[in-house]
DNA sequence: CGTCAGCTTGATTACTTTCAATTGTTGTGG
DNA sequence: CCACAACAATTGAAAGTAATCAAGCTGACG
């Protein structure tokens, strides 16, 4: 397997373009940073860390889209979280001082930067700036996982399933046709965010596609009527 | 309705005895809070806060239990949290600058402080080891809610039950007879936090009563046999 | 062209909710 | 202290929802 060397991405172009929370960074400190990361290329399926394994390192996503999941105790996949271009990954693990919580799993080809929990942790000790954002980082999630938990807990299949939708339209937005859910997903992998079985989800999808607020056509899934698609998300009529 | 006049409980004597986040602060910050906070007696069944609020402070329960809950777009409680004496509540709110996310209601008669949105940002920002505490809880927030989320999504209404009941012996623990869990819910409440209905929970209360891993005297529940009803709460054999 | 993984469909089963009715408990005012 | 009202707990039966099980089908790929 012949991989092209490439010099690791630089944290200043980085933050030219995306726009991460280590962007609040100073320049100085953006400038070490590059010389002192790391950065890995995973293909698509491949494994950046398991739930379970000792946090060594934060993940900046340089390029790619990400799924976090973890596995219930009957061996069932939950998706608990994305990460895209931009987003980093595993400051949880690293600041409460816990092992990964969540595996991750590069649902495209994705190129990430690595930083060692020892650079990090002086980063957030010096920075207080960038403290602040991860804060905030972390209110912001965990908002997120307790309205998800609602949703879970009172919604019926169809619900969620419109909502999931939702969600991945907002985390990954549209393809250039501005229908098209930027994201390709197995049936099996929706139904792990919305929490309901592989078949189920087929049947919901293609209920949506017969009221006319999707398309399917594979794995694309082109959102038509968005309105009433979060209406349905909301109150079964 | 009579109020016997207290003083406003002072940082240190309850840093003494309690083991609350703030107390990592230093004297003089404890002595100056204690006089610039202020401090509420809330009845059993009073809201300290409603979701949608504007969050304007930081809570600390001085002496008391706390619920917080969140309504489904249907109307239904869902549980979120609990908060008990020495807990803080309302900073994940404070410091996404939201307003509140849940409502807070006192479980039994509460003791709750209350400290200024400005002085807790400002205590954030000038001492590093309240801020490291804060990222820690919000972490194991976050942490605890995801875990959660997998529960609901992937158990069934026995298993989810039992958790809920393990999550209570966890956090309130047991009371003199170290059989009973130190908390009293109704029925309605308990079916909130597993995301289930009222009759369905006191269904499966009578079984997991039936089969001697707890025991019902009105709202008491007694644990019997703590082993079984974490296997329960597991996998359905 | 065969194979494998993912997708789809139908039938059946299991679990929960919902609805309705009854009983029990608690707090209040007379 | 009792009667009443309001709320909480309980039980049964019916209805609904989603999971499970069992086949086929389809499309990508070596």
């Amino acid at each position: 397997m012949k991989r092209v060397h490439l010099e690791s991405p630089s944290c200043i172009d980085c933050c030219s373009s995306g726009n991460s929370v280590l962007c609040s960074l100073s320049m100085e400190n953006k400038t070490d940073l590059a010389n002192t990361k790391g950065d890995n290329f995973y293909k698509k399926g491949q494994v950046i860390f398991y739930e379970g394994n000792h946090a060594n390192g934060l993940f900046c996503i340089y390029d790619g889209k990400v799924k976090l999941s973890k596995l219930g105790e009957n061996g069932k996949e939950q998706i608990v979280r994305f990460a895209k271009t931009s987003d980093i990954l595993g400051y949880r693990s690293l600041l409460s001082n816990d092992s990964y919580q969540a595996t991750a799993v590069a649902m495209e080809d994705s190129h990430v930067c690595i930083l060692s929990k020892e650079r990090f942790m002086n980063l957030m000790a010096s920075d207080s700036a960038l403290a602040m954002n991860i804060i905030q980082l972390l209110a912001q999630d965990l908002k997120r996982a307790e309205q998800w938990l609602i949703d879970t807990a009172q919604k019926n299949v169809t619900e969620r399933i419109s909502e999931a939708l939702l969600l991945l339209y907002s985390i990954f937005g549209l393809k250039k046709d501005e229908k098209t859910i930027n994201i390709s997903l197995t049936r099996s992998e929706i139904a792990n965010i919305a929490g309901t079985t592989t078949e189920t989800t087929i049947r919901t999808l293609a209920q949506l596609g017969d009221l006319g607020f999707i398309k399917l056509t594979g794995k694309e899934i082109k959102i038509l009527n968005i309105n009433e698609l979060t209406r349905k998300a909301r109150i079964l009529d």
